[in-house]
RNA sequence: GGGCCUAUAGCUCAGUUGGUCAGAGCGCACGCCUGAUAAGCGUGAGGUCGGUAGUUCAAAUCUACCUAGGCCCA
């Protein structure tokens, strides 16, 4: 027992638990006062410029497993080319103006009930952001995110509001901005418009009426033997209010038409529905004919049954055969499809419906009336002249306001878009898309095809929490002032007060003085809608990379989730191609989206939802690190119990490595006793090589952002090589050679290469637990105070020779058959212990020629008492064959001789009578140690 | 309903242009050690590569369809 006091055993203060939670903060106090991030910036301020662009998350309720992933992600890429010696800054910003903040604010109002004016809504909304900013941004911050976060951009302030309103101005100027219809939700009782956010969906009565549409023109006798003068469509509806504004009646291409005949009429629908309709209308002499297709019909003319008007015969997809006839009233001016569809056919998009619900005077018939006190005349009508069908009620789901709960309309109103194919923006964003690099590949196709196929940019929303569209028309001649001075008096009013100033200040006072329209006149009526908050986020490339000598224009890269594609990417390429005709990114990647264990989305209702907070209080924020680290995000990705299990256990493993290696480095002082490359045990030459190679395959992957390869390859080399290979060997080495012998000192100096290399790649991703590691390491006197001011290890001088690394792969590959069959020993309780054993090897004979000469060496390696490279084993009763490794065979025995005391060898040489249980080798170390 | 994407052992991941018995680490089971000790080491058992049908001499790898799931639309 007491020549235990005789090793070099490991000591450290290094803990083995990391006790993450209440450490955390701890390292995160210390970054902060030493202002970590800072010395960060200015310590690569003149290096190259890696510029990432953070987009900015919602102010609105506190950081998701979402937001953790993104910003972690973002972490990782930031600190890793600052790392690679980059100038990578961090600005970090959110997006504050929009409906949800307005949304939650008009429900503390609604319980408050009193009326708030537009400037006491905003100011609220104001409020609100900023409280969420703040937030969020603690976080963030308990993350571990390095980033500027005293200095972040957020999209309601006055210098970004300038911006919004600036960059719009370049639209307006080059006459990108043009007024047109949309449809929109729309409450009666309140005059607004309405979000899909503020429509609720409930019960509601409604006519449900079949419609004939007589055939006008057109007919070819597509379905054969009709008379086209007795010949008509069928529609169903149940908002007959509408058809004052149907333009069309639209088919699907593919479905199969019918006619059927009735009364010496012919009445065409789809004939899958033909049966079903018969039977609802209660008509049993009907006859059906002969079917063609949707598309044979297009173009075919009808009349509109009480106005003077054609209704062509059109196609589209978003027709089914769940309800009606499959002939669809078109009506662009009062619904979302009906819209779409008409824009392809150049219809109009037609309201002839008032802001209170009520037909203009200029509606035949129906003037004056409310809507839906419309309904019953317009049925009476239809039938009175003989259109009508079928008439009767029906109960189904319809939008309702969310505040005043009256069934709202869906109703053409003015709106601004910016058209996508005027001055090819169009073709430009397409073009800009084929440059940019897309991580995954597959990006491209999806924004590509969104870009491709959407209608004009509609940026108009009839809000109060945004920014304005600072449009001024004149009053007298109803044009557009686009004057460039107007234009920038504007901005720098928006710079000074913000853009709360727009809506207070009568439209004459946001002009420069003594400005006159064209036409003479000083009287101008200014726009009240808000811009799309899209618009807002989808200028942030020009607020935060340009002016800002940190940052460059465009961005090596924006990082968001998937949907972004129809979002920011999608917003900003759109505002960058039409004032800057360059994308604003170069590389954009994505991510997919956190779902529960089994891959199914987080939701309150299934509850299924793990909090970030609660893995940080729980865990730890490394933990979290390392789960984003560890899964290939590109997919969507898991988290669960299970999976965090794992992952402390992976950290255990990580952490308790670097015990280890600091626990045999505490006598090592790197100046002093550092051994040279070239003069190190081979062994420890080749766990460098391997280290290189091991860094140079993660260095590699932090270059194409795979991150799971850097946590699958550190976590394997922690227990491959170092912990179940090198270190295992080592000890013998560690623990028993002289403290000072050059063979110990081999060994510590590779170990403090390691310890040192290792810290510094795992820095980006293992931030904390790094730093930890960093104040532990033998300080070589010239070490960065943070290991986040160094940069990566360069093993590039570390070269091991192909006869070696073919020698030490072989040698451990034999290791594992070696423990093979020491563990059927082990079964048959010959050995407990490898030192128990002896080894014999019969080998072939390349594998021999290599081998032989290392006979001394391989017992150590092997951890046995003893290794003979024999020629032949036919002598042995009891050979383990490897199936792996051709020829090798293995025959164990108990070692002989007695155990020694010290190094737990078997040794059978005669001992010294000073150390009688003690092997000779020991006997020495212990002489040479006292010397 | 449409566009894009995903599906390999309990978990996280590898599997180049289709071609040796589908791999790794963890976990698990069993064992060893007690000088990394709420640690360390070893051995072993786990997969008809989501399903079906094709193409091919040959498919986890190509095609079609289906199922489950995700994002974005409608």
């Amino acid at each position: 027992m007491e020549y235990k006091e005789t090793l070099n055993l490991p000591v450290t203060d290094f803990p083995m638990k990391a006790n993450l939670v209440k450490k955390e903060p701890e390292v995160l106090k210390q970054w902060e006062t030493e202002d970590l991030y800072g010395q960060i910036r200015k310590d690569k301020k003149g290096k190259p410029k890696y510029v990432f662009h953070d987009g900015p998350p919602y102010a609105n309720g506190h950081i998701h497993m979402g937001h953790a992933l993104n910003k972690l992600l973002k972490d990782f890429v930031v600190k890793i080319q600052s790392m690679r010696g980059y100038d990578a800054t961090f600005v970090p910003g959110w997006d504050c103006h929009g409906l949800p903040i307005e949304h939650q604010v008009g429900k503390e109002m609604k319980k408050q009930k009193k009326d708030f004016s537009k400037s006491e809504v905003r100011k609220l909304c104001r409020e609100y952001a900023a409280k969420f900013v703040e937030i969020q941004k603690e976080e963030f911050q308990r993350l571990g995110v390095f980033a500027g976060w005293d200095k972040p951009y957020l999209t309601m302030d006055y210098s970004y509001e300038a911006t919004i309103v600036r960059e719009f101005s370049k639209f307006i100027e080059q006459g990108m901005v043009y007024k047109g219809l949309k449809p929109v939700h729309w409450c009666t009782q309140c005059q607004t418009a309405l979000a899909e956010a503020e429509v609720e969906y409930d019960n509601h009565k409604s006519p449900s009426i079949y419609v004939k549409f007589p055939v006008q023109s057109g007919w070819k006798d597509q379905i054969k033997g009709l008379d086209p003068a007795k010949t008509h469509f069928v529609i169903w509806t149940t908002t007959p209010w509408t058809l004052p504004a149907n333009l069309a009646v639209c088919l699907h291409p593919d479905f199969e038409y019918t006619a059927v005949s009735h009364n010496n009429e012919f009445w065409i629908v789809a004939s899958e529905l033909a049966p079903g309709l018969l039977e609802e209308w209660d008509i049993k002499d009907a006859k059906t004919l002969e079917k063609c297709f949707g598309k044979d019909l297009e173009g075919m003319i009808c009349r509109h049954p009480f106005i003077d008007r054609e209704s062509p015969v059109i196609l589209g997809d978003h027709v089914t055969l769940e309800q009606g006839t499959g002939c669809v009233h078109t009506a662009p001016g009062h619904g979302q499809e009906d819209y779409v569809v008409g824009q392809k056919y150049g219809l109009d998009t037609y309201n002839p419906v008032d802001d209170i619900g009520v037909f203009k005077p200029n509606v035949e018939h129906f003037a004056g009336q409310f809507v839906t006190k419309a309904n019953p005349l317009i049925i009476e009508k239809l039938k009175a002249d003989g259109f009508l069908i079928a008439s009767s009620e029906v109960e189904h789901s319809y939008p309702h306001c969310w505040r005043c709960h009256q069934p709202i309309i869906f109703r053409a109103t003015a709106q601004w878009f910016i058209p996508m194919d005027k001055d090819g923006l169009r073709a430009k964003a397409l073009e800009e898309i084929n440059k940019t690099r897309w991580v995954p590949p597959w990006g491209r196709e999806r924004i590509y095809s969104m870009v491709e196929n959407r209608p004009d940019w509609c940026v108009s929303r009839q809000r109060a929490w945004g920014v304005p569209i600072t449009v001024l028309t004149c009053k007298a001649c109803e044009k557009q002032v686009t004057s460039p001075e107007v234009m920038s008096h504007i901005v720098k009013l928006v710079e000074q007060y913000g853009a709360d100033f727009w809506f207070v200040k009568e439209a004459e006072e946001l002009l420069p003085d003594g400005y006159k329209c064209s036409c003479g006149s000083t009287e101008f009526i200014k726009e009240m809608d808000i811009l799309d908050v899209w618009f807002d986020s989808g200028v942030s490339h020009a607020a935060v990379l340009e002016g800002d000598p940190n940052m460059q224009w465009p961005a090596d890269l924006y990082l968001e989730g998937s949907d972004q594609h129809r979002g920011w990417f999608h917003s900003s390429l759109l505002e960058s191609v039409g004032t800057r005709s360059a994308a604003p990114y170069k590389t954009v990647l994505t991510h997919g989206y956190v779902v529960d264990g089994k891959g199914k989305k987080m939701s309150k209702s299934a509850g299924n939802v793990i909090a970030p907070q609660k893995i940080i209080d729980q865990y730890g924020a490394e933990i979290l690190r390392l789960w984003v680290a560890s899964e290939n995000y590109r997919e969507d990705i898991r988290i669960s119990h299970e999976i965090l299990k794992r992952l402390t256990e992976a950290y255990r493993k990580i952490r308790n490595t670097f015990r280890f290696l600091l626990g045999n480095l505490s006598d090592f002082d790197p100046k002093t006793d550092a051994v040279p490359v070239d003069e190190l045990d081979e062994i420890d030459h080749y766990i460098l090589y391997r280290f290189r190679v091991v860094s140079e395959r993660i260095l590699k992957a932090f270059d194409d952002f795979e991150f799971h390869v850097f946590y699958h390859s550190f976590y394997s080399f922690c227990i491959v090589d170092l912990s179940a290979f090198y270190l295992d060997i080592l000890k013998d080495r560690l623990y028993t050679y002289p403290k000072t012998s050059k063979g110990r000192r081999s060994g510590q100096t590779a170990m403090y290469e390691l310890l040192q290399g290792m810290a510094q790649l795992m820095a980006p991703v293992l931030s904390f637990t790094s730093e930890e590691v960093w104040s532990y390491m033998p300080s070589k006197g010239n070490e960065t105070a943070s290991v986040h001011l160094s940069s990566f290890p360069d093993l590039s001088q570390v070269s091991f020779p192909d006869h070696l690394v073919d020698k030490w792969e072989k040698i451990s590959q034999l290791k594992g058959e070696v423990s093979k069959a020491l563990e059927l020993r082990r079964r048959e309780k010959v050995i407990g212990h490898s030192l128990d054993a002896r080894v014999r090897l019969e080998l072939p004979e390349n594998l021999k020629k290599v081998l032989e000469p290392e006979q001394d060496q391989l017992k150590f390696i092997f951890i046995v008492s003893g290794v003979e490279v024999a020629g032949s084993l036919k002598d042995e009763t009891e050979v383990y064959a490897s199936e792996t490794m051709e020829g090798v065979k293995i025959a164990v025995h108990p070692a002989p001789g007695k155990k020694c005391d010290r190094c737990w060898n078997y040794f059978v040489e005669e001992p010294t009578p000073e150390h009688p249980s003690i092997c000779l080798r020991c006997v020495k170390n212990l002489e040479s140690a006292k010397a």
